[in-house]
DNA sequence: GTCTTGACATCCGACGATTT
DNA sequence: AAATCGTCGGATGTCAAGAC
């Protein structure tokens, strides 16, 4: 049973009749004005309206959950693991702020940086609104994230930042974690105000690309972005794509480095490294000067 | 006047530390 | 051992100010 579908409609399905295995209609969703369950208030619903929590975690762990199992897919043939929840605390993973999904060379939860190879942060929502009907247990899609008023996922600034946070976090915990692309992942496309930032992540070396595995996240053929200029941003549209996308960076070894120094430290420094007698051993040399 | 944005608010469950 | 408290991260609502 190996699913290799992106995310589709089928995956919110999926995971509302997973969570009616154990959580109420009324946890799971909002009840309008006409005693209807919906998934998010639609656009100009004017009626009296509640607040929901307890959905939150729940399609966090769901979502969390999902994008391992869609990451074993792409890196089983590689001998490679997804881990859910991984801890490294070297890099900042604390079993309060595990990684939500790493590739590894091993699958324990506990970590070292050498194993691990990639890091994921999962961003995820409900994108579609649904309503809900409990006398014959059926979700009918009510439309897209335009058609209601949340804002899912990485369309929020505040989602962005939070990942952008973590990311920074990891960088900076220790060198060892210089070597690992860290992806935010998530199922909504971003905003163009976020365009030219996750380009200047990506080139800057913090963040190594914000994806989205959701190929149509407007109905009707609404259009929404492929990709950012630089690839900071990317949408893929089918399993294969993010299957070569993420053996291309396993296949790339990349350093992250940073520092605040004057012209003079870093000419030096330059000099120094230039003296070593190929590429490689003036880039180790460079890098091993610039975090002294 | 309507839509979008960004900062702030909210509540839940898991967990660790502290108190009973 | 059990109860209590505080903290954290999960996603999403709220609302004033800005953009159109």
């Amino acid at each position: 049973m190996v699913d290799k579908q992106l995310w589709v409609k089928k995956q919110e399905i999926d995971f509302f009749n997973q969570a009616r295995g154990f959580a109420s209609p009324e946890q799971l969703f909002y009840k309008d004005n006409i005693g209807r369950y919906l998934a998010y208030w639609p656009k100009g619903y004017k009626g009296i309206k509640t607040t929901l929590q307890s959905r939150n975690s729940l399609i966090g762990n769901f979502t969390e959950k999902w994008t391992t199992n869609l990451i074993q897919e792409v890196v089983k043939e590689k001998g490679l693991y997804a881990v859910q929840d991984a801890i490294c605390d070297e890099i900042a993973l604390t079993n309060m702020s595990p990684a939500d999904v790493v590739i590894s060379k091993n699958k324990s939860i506990n970590q070292t940086p050498e194993d691990i190879i990639l890091i994921f942060e999962v961003k995820m929502s409900v994108v579609w609104n649904w309503e809900f009907s409990d006398s014959s247990n059926t979700l009918t899609c009510l439309g897209d994230f335009k058609s209601h008023q949340g804002n899912p996922g990485l369309l929020r600034s505040d989602s962005m930042l939070k990942a952008i946070g973590k990311s920074i976090n990891i960088r900076v915990s220790s060198y060892k974690s210089s070597t690992i692309p860290i992806v935010v992942i998530g199922n909504t496309p971003i905003t163009d105000s976020y365009y030219s930032k996750v380009d200047h992540l990506k080139t800057s070396g913090i963040i190594q690309g914000f994806w989205s595995v959701n190929p149509k996240p407007l109905d009707n053929n609404g259009e929404n972005i492929k990709h950012t200029q630089n690839d900071g941003f990317l949408r893929f549209d089918t399993f294969e794509e993010l299957k070569l996308k993420v053996h291309d960076l396993l296949s790339q070894e990349q350093n992250f480095f940073s520092s605040m120094k004057s012209k003079q430290e870093i000419g030096k420094i330059i000099e120094i490294a230039n003296k070593k007698p190929n590429y490689k051993e003036k880039a180790e040399e460079f890098l091993r000067l610039i975090k002294e």
